[in-house]
DNA sequence: ATACTCGGACAATCAAATCA
DNA sequence: GATTTGATTGTCCGAGTATA
């Protein structure tokens, strides 16, 4: 949906990948559905390791864009990521699978690749801000919508579409128009779709050390309940809530390791995971620790246990702080607790569409800015 | 300075098409 | 049946704007 009915959360900082907890966004009463802005899709995904591909699909082909997130420094102004005095030696933002930028040698590094969660929150996608596996989510958590932090639904794919003919695998197009000869061999190794990194096809041919996400657990690592289940998925392990992963300085990078000073020990070299309220990192409390009524001190992982076993969520009180968020904005539809104003359906260039213009507005009050308020179009 | 909005790039998924 | 293609659908980056 597009994010607009709900309110998202202030995310001023949410956006930041990892550590940065982006901010949740309440939806309060949303619907969710799962679009943000787009509209759209079901499914949970496989991780899929990082493969090479080279571009692919027209309308994937992943030409990088400029911005490299690693290199970025956290710092936009909304940036909450940008951690208060305490935060780390290192940009925030750290993606997953390294940089892309530019090394401190000056070579030409490759981007990294954005790590995606199966399915984030409600809040979160309202909000289009990055969410993360756990449930609550770290941004609903700091934003103290816990309670409402809830996976997004995704709806099903169509089927039964017509496709054109491809194009011959042996490099040929079935398309006259298509002459451009694969790149390199151009056959993407099985196994691994799509998951190229849009690599000029030789530093693709290289065969990067997988990195899995470095601010991320890897993402089993997440216990949390199934979010797209699939009925052979191994159960998840225990979880780990990543706002317990406190900033460590990172390791010397290794001497071989292309990836350069982007690394965190895995995460079972963070301290156990129990996040009593109240333990937050700062930069997890934006607007200071919601109010804990109950279960203090309870391990994390209570909180997330397998779906079909977890208890309804925590109820977290909203954070005095986030009083203001409410939007008030005349300007801002906004709001009913129940939900949305607009109507779905941005489409986004790609096809993807924000969902919907009118925004959510949702949230009784708070949520507004917590969560995305509007949907982009 | 911080919070919020939102366009659009990027990622992931998965059914159709193709191959063996 | 296995593999690959490529459209669809979802996530969320990051710049721009608004507000405190
Ligand atoms: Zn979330
Ligand atoms: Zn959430």
């Amino acid at each position: 949906m597009p994010d607009s009915q709900n309110q998202s959360p202030p995310d001023g900082e949410d956006d930041r990948p990892d550590h940065s907890l982006d901010s949740p966004t309440p939806t309060v009463g949303t619907t969710t559905d799962a679009s943000e802005h787009h509209p759209t899709s079901p499914a949970a995904p496989l991780i899929t390791t990082p493969a090479t591909t080279t571009t692919t699909t027209p309308a994937t082909t992943t030409t990088s864009s400029s911005t490299n997130p690693n290199t970025t420094s956290p710092s936009s102004p909304d940036n909450p990521d940008t951690l208060p005095s305490t935060s780390p030696p290192f940009p925030m933002r750290v993606y997953p699978f390294g940089p892309t930028a530019a090394t401190p040698s000056g070579q030409p590094q490759i981007r990294a690749k954005r790590r995606q969660v199966k399915n984030a929150c409600t809040n979160c996608q309202k909000a289009c801000k990055k969410c993360d596996d756990a449930r609550p989510c770290l941004r609903c958590v700091k934003y103290g919508i816990g309670e409402e932090c809830v996976d997004s639904q995704r709806k099903e794919r169509r089927k039964g579409v017509k496709r054109g003919p491809y194009k011959k695998r042996d490099g040929k197009s079935s398309h006259p128009d298509d002459a451009s000869p694969p790149l390199d061999g151009a056959a993407v190794p099985a196994g691994a779709p799509h998951s190229g990194i849009g690599l000029p096809p030789a530093a693709a041919a290289v065969p990067v050390p997988y990195m899995p996400h470095v601010g991320y657990p890897p993402a089993a690592f997440y216990g949390q309940y199934p979010p797209s289940s699939k009925p052979g998925d191994p159960p998840p392990p225990a979880y780990y809530h990543p706002s317990y992963y406190m900033p460590m300085p990172l390791p010397p990078p290794a001497a071989d390791d292309p990836q350069g000073p982007i690394g965190y020990p895995m995460p079972h070299f963070y301290p156990p995971p129990y996040v009593p309220y109240g333990s937050y990192a700062p930069y997890m409390m934006h607007h200071g620790p919601p109010p804990r009524t109950e279960g203090v001190g309870a391990p994390v992982g209570a909180h997330y246990m397998p779906y079909s076993a977890a208890p309804p969520p925590p109820s977290y009180a909203r954070p005095p702080m986030l009083q203001p968020l409410v939007h008030q904005n005349p300007g801002h539809q906004s709001v009913t607790p129940t939900g949305v104003v607009g109507s779905p359906s941005g489409v986004s260039v790609n096809g993807a569409a924000h969902m919907n213009p009118g925004g959510e507005a949702g949230a009784g009050s708070s949520a507004s800015a917590l969560v995305g308020a509007e949907g982009h179009v």
